[in-house]
RNA sequence: GCGCGAUUAGCUCAGUCGGUUAGAGCGUACGGUUCACAUCCGUAAGGCCGCAGGUUCGAUUCCUGCAUCGCGCACCA
């Protein structure tokens, strides 16, 4: 045996074909044998966990890598022989996979605007397909143990099936509305988003303060002037308090504007006293909306000014800017600028300033959700681990707003309500013709110029107004008989769909309804929601995921899932640590600094990339990597190669044919015998239970050190001696010992370094499992 | 503005009920081995555990304040 052991470990060797032996031989999936209750006697507990999903369009990068941590739950509860699915699938990515599409589609020159929906729909869909399996492979690479059987997308039509059936139930029970207020709206990226995907920077900006006739003002936004409907002072202000019902002067136009009061209004900023643009900004709106003003529109949604002095017109805001106020201060109405810094709302993905703009979006009324997933977290079904998320998931939650799932964009599913265009003649459509121009328009002014037909065959988007009548199904109208319908332009936001993840996936082992389309269809009345999967997997044991998803993603799942399944998704969220460069930054591409962990896993071994990524990382903080880290860990791999060689050889050359047993009783005879069983008893101990408390990085350290210290540097330098110097049965019980701990630590290291450990324990005589993924993990 | 973290060796980080001599990886210096180990072993240097108070027999650990950095939340035009 140790004849054929090279000096060096070498992974490349070895890790796909243990993979494929693995896989194989189904390890991965887990067997549910009917009859037998989950929680029975005969049968433990599952333990489920779902691999958060990642982007379907993109190779993994290195935080992907730091799924190892289920990976590593995952073997271990195996190892204990619970039935284990660790279930793999793939997301859309709305927005994410769409921007990175519209970057190639500039390259070529060309936008999105080219394209009719259908078209670009199916040009992305092509080029997330070419990428699709990547992921998988690189998955595979890792070491991930996945249930391949059970391979999931977010967009496949059993997943779509349920998502739809949730919000159609959520319809039902009168939680889905549509807006009239002011949204998040990013003129780059062409969509709305949720407050969540707004980030706030500081930014270094002017306070201009222009003359109204009657009173002064202060703004940030002089462009916006036009769509000023009103000038607000607060009730409290002497200063003002005989203005109240007057009438100042919009600059420029000298539009007259009523002066009204409201408490809003703070006294001591800027002039104390606010022009009022219902259509561009959420606080006037709302003061708007309790003064009955009417908003007026200047902007639209790519960001360039309408309804406004021929000079501005298609100015883009920022430059509109400008001008306005070159025209103010020739018109002697800029009476003074001041520096300032305040605080703006940007676009989480492309950093561009949101404009707030009045559209009506699709959003859930979140409260009725938010109070169970509320009370899971507080009542302690569900764990937050570390601890501290909790707090900030308790703050959020309490806080938390209604959320918009519509987004502006094709990419993804389009929400399921139909509108018939008789009944709501004031829905504007955006289309490209036959002879491909580009048409818009509402549907009432062009639909003597072109049929319906073509407007549905080349359709971008339609602009339905808040109150426009809708229906779940593509029938003809109810009301009116039409069949002039077209369906929702919008699509869901990405999170609506993975924050139902838990239970589509295990659901749609059902399959789907053949006739079940995807972009559209009817919704299937009476979904199955009693799979053999679901009933048998459902709670999962424990999710995984960095801290910077927790509302995102993890939030909204413990909300959707309680509100469709009555139970909570999981009975822990775990959040691992965020990987950054040596120097403690993010790695991005522009700063240059990514690693890209398929190349460390071609370097230097998947084994060495997973011990490198838990032994340093506490969780929910940040892991600083460099390659040495990973260096490091693969001379750890070779350390363990070479001390199984010596073993191995060791145990051959010393009566290897009376090793075959394993039922070999171990009589300690030396000090150091006693001392090496004991300090193994021990570490075995502590790392179940660190591994109970999710101290992943202290059990990786005490393996480490165990092996590495207590058992090559002190036990197998002494084996030496026992073997050199003692009488034959010293000999063999040396031997004994040396494979009996050697078998033993395999175990221990497997969840974190799982190919050489198994391909050392194939090599052993004294294996107690066909495979080291399904030996019985050690015991005190 | 409110809230949450962090601050420990030259660097990057651990340190789970308060308890003897505060640890790891990488780096540095010296010695050894080359018949398990593209290496490995041994030894060493290096720490006011951010600062100031408090609780305690005892504080890196618990409490208060401060400083610096990071993050989350927030409609100040």
């Amino acid at each position: 045996m140790s004849q054929e052991m090279d000096k060096i470990y070498n992974p490349k060797e070895s890790e796909e074909k243990i993979y494929q032996m693995w896989e194989g031989k189904g390890y991965f999936t887990p067997k549910i044998e009917k009859g037998k209750k989950p929680f029975g006697k005969d049968q433990g507990k599952p333990f489920t966990v779902l691999l958060p999903p990642p982007n379907a369009n993109d190779p993994l990068h290195m935080g992907h890598a730091l799924f190892v941590v289920e990976d590593i739950l995952c073997r271990w509860h195996r190892m204990k022989s619970e039935p284990v699915l660790f279930l793999p699938g793939t997301d859309h990515a709305g927005i994410e996979t769409q921007y990175v599409f519209e970057k190639r589609l500039k390259e070529q020159g060309k936008s999105r605007f080219d394209f009719d929906r259908d078209t670009l729909y199916r040009m992305i869909n092509d080029f997330v397909e070419q990428n699709r399996g990547v992921a998988k492979i690189q998955m595979k690479k890792l070491g991930f143990g996945l249930d391949w059987t059970r391979e999931r997308y977010t967009l496949e039509p059993a997943i779509l099936e349920t998502v739809f059936a949730t919000f159609r139930k959520l319809h039902e029970d009168g939680l889905i509305y549509r807006n009239d207020g002011i949204v998040n709206y990013c003129t780059y990226c062409g969509t709305a988003f949720s407050e969540l995907e707004v980030e706030h920077i500081e930014k270094d900006d002017f306070l201009y303060f222009l003359d109204y006739g009657a009173i002064s003002i202060a703004t940030t936004r002089p462009e916006t002037i036009f769509a000023d409907t009103a000038v607000a002072v607060n009730p409290k202000d002497k200063r003002y308090k005989n203005l109240i019902g007057k009438t100042a002067f919009m600059p420029i136009t000298n539009k007259e504007l009523l002066i009204i009061a409201d408490d809003l209004v703070d006294m001591e900023f800027g002039a104390g006293a606010l022009k009022i643009t219902p259509a561009h900004d959420s606080a006037d709106f709302e003061i708007g909306k309790k003064h009955e003003l009417e908003p007026v529109k200047i902007i639209d949604t790519n960001g360039k000014m309408i309804n406004v002095p021929e000079k501005y017109l298609g100015l883009y805001a920022k430059q509109a800017r400008q001008a306005v106020l070159g025209d103010l201060k020739a018109a002697g109405k800029l009476t003074k600028t001041e520096p300032l810094r305040h605080s703006v709302g940007i676009c989480y993905r492309c950093k561009n300033i949101i404009e707030p703009l009045a559209m009506p979006q699709w959003f859930i009324k979140i409260a009725p959700l938010a109070k169970p997933a509320l009370e899971a977290v507080k009542k302690e079904k569900i764990k937050i681990i570390p601890k501290r998320f909790e707090k900030l998931y308790l703050q959020w939650m309490e806080n938390i707003r209604d959320w918009n799932i519509s987004r502006q964009i094709v990419w993804g599913p389009r929400i399921p309500a139909w509108y018939c265009l008789s009944c709501n003649p004031d829905i504007v459509v955006s289309f490209v013709s036959e002879k491909g121009e580009k048409v818009f328009g509402k549907y009432q002014d062009i639909k003597k110029q072109y049929d319906f037909a073509e407007i549905k065959k080349g359709l971008q988007s339609l602009t339905a107004p808040k109150d426009a009548v809708f229906f779940l199904d593509e029938t003809p109208c109810e009301k009116c008989k039409s069949t002039d319908i077209l369906q929702e332009t919008d699509t869901f936001d990405t999170w609506f769909s993975s924050g139902q993840w838990p239970f589509t996936t295990l659901l749609a082992s059902r399959g789907s309804n053949s006739k079940f389309k995807m972009q559209s269809s009817k919704l299937r009345n009476n979904l199955d929601y009693t799979t053999e999967d679901f009933e048998y997997f459902y709670p999962t044991s424990v999710l995984d995921t960095m801290w910077d998803i927790l509302f995102f993603w993890v939030a909204r799942m413990i909300m959707l899932c309680i509100y469709v399944t009555g139970k909570i998704p999981f009975e822990v969220a775990h959040m691992h640590c965020r990987v950054v460069d040596k120097k403690g930054q993010k790695m991005s591409k522009s700063r240059g600094n990514v690693i890209n962990p398929i190349e460390m896993v071609d370097k230097y071994g998947a084994d060495a990339l997973r011990m490198a990524l838990v032994f340093s990382s506490a969780p929910g903080s940040d892991v600083c990597l460099g390659e040495e880290n990973f260096l490091a860990m693969r001379k750890f791999t070779n350390k363990i190669w070479n001390a199984a060689r010596f073993v191995l050889s060791a145990a051959e050359q010393n009566g290897n044919h009376k090793l075959q047993t394993i039922n070999y009783k171990l009589a300690p005879q030396t000090e150091a015998d006693k001392q090496i069983l004991k300090t193994l008893d021990e570490t075995v101990k502590e790392i179940t239970k660190d591994l109970e408390n999710f101290y992943f990085h202290e059990a990786a350290q005490k393996i480490y050190h165990f092996f590495w210290h207590t058992f090559c540097d002190i036990y197998i330098e002494q084996a030496k001696k026992q073997i050199a110097e003692g009488d034959s049965r010293q000999k063999e019980n040396t031997c004994q010992i040396l494979l009996y701990v050697l078998r033993e630590s395999m175990k221990l290291l497997h969840p974190f370094m799982p190919f050489i450990t198994e391909q050392i324990y194939q090599m052993l005589p004294n294996k107690d499992a066909e495979a080291l993924i399904i030996a019985p993990w050690p015991r005190v």
